[in-house]
DNA sequence: AAATTTCATGCATAAATCCGCATAAAACCG
DNA sequence: CGGTTTTATGCGGATTTATGCATGAAATTT
């Protein structure tokens, strides 16, 4: 089994476990402990991971009380769902996927708002529970741990027949000729079938992550309709997506 | 278990309880109370908590309101998920769906069980995602919004594909004639599913609830292959339950 | 003040880690 | 192609870490 294959595997683990054990590995991967070790180490050298005695854990640790974490650039977040809310209106069915800018989009939405909300993130579909008009349908499969959103096949699968009006994403990269683009794989291909199955599509991006790029390719720059950030539609930071022919709001 | 995660639940605790005592905590996590004292000792030295007599506090003391919904008949219940522990192994694949009762034996699952549950219910799925070994599938569908468990076609097809090892149902009411009743007809159908996707079900149940009748017929007694409630096995009360080829623990 | 609980310290032990070193496979190169 | 360098891996032994236990001191409760 080669080296690539079993980083692989341990980045796997940690995303649906949060934790590895070096001596499960070693057996499980069936190479001694101290190859173990050393792949911990490469891969917490590179960020990927936290390495602590005994094993290694998720670098980006979520906390169990997520409801009333603070939220990065919080204030930024909420310039940006005030602009989102525009975007929706009665009777539309709208896909969206996780993230902190989205569960405060879904924290705000009017009271009155009529719509249908389609989501794989368990906190998002929380929060929906206590609106009262908004029909709140989640896309079941297998639940990752830390980003607490449904992935895989059967998420996929359900996308491809249904045919929104508005798909709101929330991104970690979104680049001008790279497009957008993720960390993790499997959230990747989950963002790309959100992307497809509706009309138009926004993204909801803090400024920060205008211009960056992660290595897992979602889809084109084009595929996008929208962008909604915390700046103003003149600042030039937006001018390249503008020249792409998004829209900035 | 690594000290980490342990310094993390430890966090976590005093977060949302403001408090901890080291003597709760050798308990829940299986260390000696030495090992929590040295824990505190390396957070309070690092400054995340304030370490006192018999415990450590949250070390920037933040008031807050939690309103730590009284559960009810929290005590029963906590005896009926004791007892169905020991129903649930290595390996298996566990279909539950919401309820009270389901939700605190999401909580009290031990740390090193490596089970599959596949769930309907968000609150499940959630906390779910806290435990470090059990594999996590959300059955998608519309989410009905009081109960916060998905209904509907979606749920009851993915059910039909699934051959679990174990069916944990809780119930509105359970009748040694009448069988399973709900108040809601699609929870009903639902529920049919769930039991029809198990060799074994197992019905949690606080004794108030036995001999009692909802509108919406669910299965029959005899799809029940175990009753677990708060009273022992040899209470009169659970008699006709035993009469109907159940096993009552 | 007596009894109980909690704490600090040192010690023992088992597990995990680190540190060469050896080796075999893979990659490189003239 | 043959030789050299690099990379990946395992092994033995020294070292560090994590943890429980015993003991007596300190704090808390009764």
């Amino acid at each position: 089994m080669l080296k690539q294959e079993r980083h692989n595997y341990i980045l796997d683990e940690i995303r649906i476990h949060n934790k590895v054990l070096s001596s499960d590995l070693s057996i499980k991967l069936n190479v001694s402990e101290d190859t173990i070790r050393r792949d911990l180490k490469e891969l917490s050298d590179n960020g990927k991971i936290k390495k602590v005695h005994g094993g290694a854990m998720s670098s980006s640790y979520i906390p169990f009380s997520h409801k009333d974490r603070e939220i990065h650039a919080h204030a930024e977040k909420v310039t940006i769902v005030k602009k989102a809310l525009s975007l929706i209106n009665d009777d539309h069915v709208v896909v969206m996927d996780g993230g902190t800018t989205n569960l405060e989009l879904a924290r705000s939405l009017p009271e009155e708002l009529k719509a249908t909300i389609v989501t794989n993130s368990l906190p998002i579909a929380v929060q929906l529970t206590e609106h009262p008009n908004v029909e709140n349908f989640f896309l079941g499969g297998k639940i990752l741990k830390n980003a607490q959103v449904a992935i895989g096949l059967e998420v996929i699968n359900a996308l491809s027949k249904i045919h929104a009006d508005l798909c709101i994403i929330g991104i970690r990269s979104i680049h001008h000729e790279m497009g957008i683009t993720e960390i993790d794989r499997e959230e990747a291909q989950v963002k790309e079938a959100l992307i497809n199955s509706a009309h138009h599509v926004v993204s909801l991006s803090i400024s920060e992550k205008l211009n960056t790029v992660q290595p897992y390719h979602v889809e084109n720059i084009e595929k996008i309709n929208t962008l909604v950030t915390e700046l103003d539609p003149h600042d030039l930071q937006v001018l390249p997506f503008i020249n792409k022919g998004l829209k900035v709001i």
